[in-house]
DNA sequence: CGTTCGATGCACT
DNA sequence: GTGCATCGAACGT
């Protein structure tokens, strides 16, 4: 069953919690790819130093400020697409961004896409585990073929959406976000413990673990 | 194992 | 010119 708008028109750590367990769906070309999330962000309002939105409405952060239920995409370090789903109401900017997924149907194109990505880098040609598809914002994007046409697209009908197919997770566990260097006193990271396919740094010890104080 | 760093393009100051 | 809501190869231990 594809969400309603009434699911994005409310309180974003309250869709944030909600779409764990949800499944991400895209058909293009007839290919239909689908993954259950596991992992997203919060980024609420111009208060939110994280925040697109932070620095007052652009260009290219307009889709923000648009009615819930839209996909706000954009690229990141000159090679990423990112997307977010967007949140509250028309007018109040906020987003959830989708960071990890388990591959729920069509396996084999994403996996297609993602080596075909690798390549382009010149990247040697390597395996890649079913769990390590979607894990990561900018390898969810490649496996299930998202870029700048998706951005602005309706989530509520269209090619591109959520449905619910009964997947419950159990307790969620919520943290500081990944990759910023400002607001990570907010724990706005939502994710299914000890799920394969969540991203996040490998080991709790790591460096960029420690430097972050939450 | 753990940590560093380059690739790469664009929005914004 | 600066700084990214990243990724993974390369290098150190």
């Amino acid at each position: 069953m594809r969400l309603p708008r009434a699911f994005y028109s409310r309180p974003t750590l309250d869709v944030l919690a909600d779409l764990i367990g949800k499944v991400l769906v895209h058909e293009r070309r007839g290919v239909r790819t689908a993954i259950v999330i596991v992992e997203a962000e919060a980024y609420i309002g111009e208060d939110d130093p994280a925040c697109h939105a932070a620095a007052g409405r652009t260009p290219r952060n307009a889709p923000l400020y648009g009615p819930p239920g839209l996909a706000y995409v954009y690229f990141n370090y000159g090679m990423h697409y990112l997307v977010n789903a967007v949140t509250e109401e028309e007018g109040r900017p906020a987003a959830v961004l989708l960071r990890a997924g388990s591959p729920f149907e069509g396996v084999e194109a994403m996996r297609r896409r993602r080596m075909r990505a690798r390549a382009a880098r010149g990247a040697p040609a390597r395996a890649i585990a079913d769990a390590a598809l979607c894990r990561g914002p900018g390898n969810l994007t490649v496996a299930l073929g998202i870029d700048l046409h998706q951005n602005s697209v309706d989530l509520v009908e269209g090619p591109l959406g959520v449905e619910d197919h009964g997947v419950r997770p159990p307790a969620l566990e919520w943290s500081s976000r990944i990759g910023i260097r400002r607001g990570l006193e907010r724990k706005w990271r939502c994710h299914w413990p000890g799920h394969a396919a969540v991203s996040g740094p490998r080991t709790a010890r790591s460096a960029a673990a420690r430097r972050r104080p939450y």
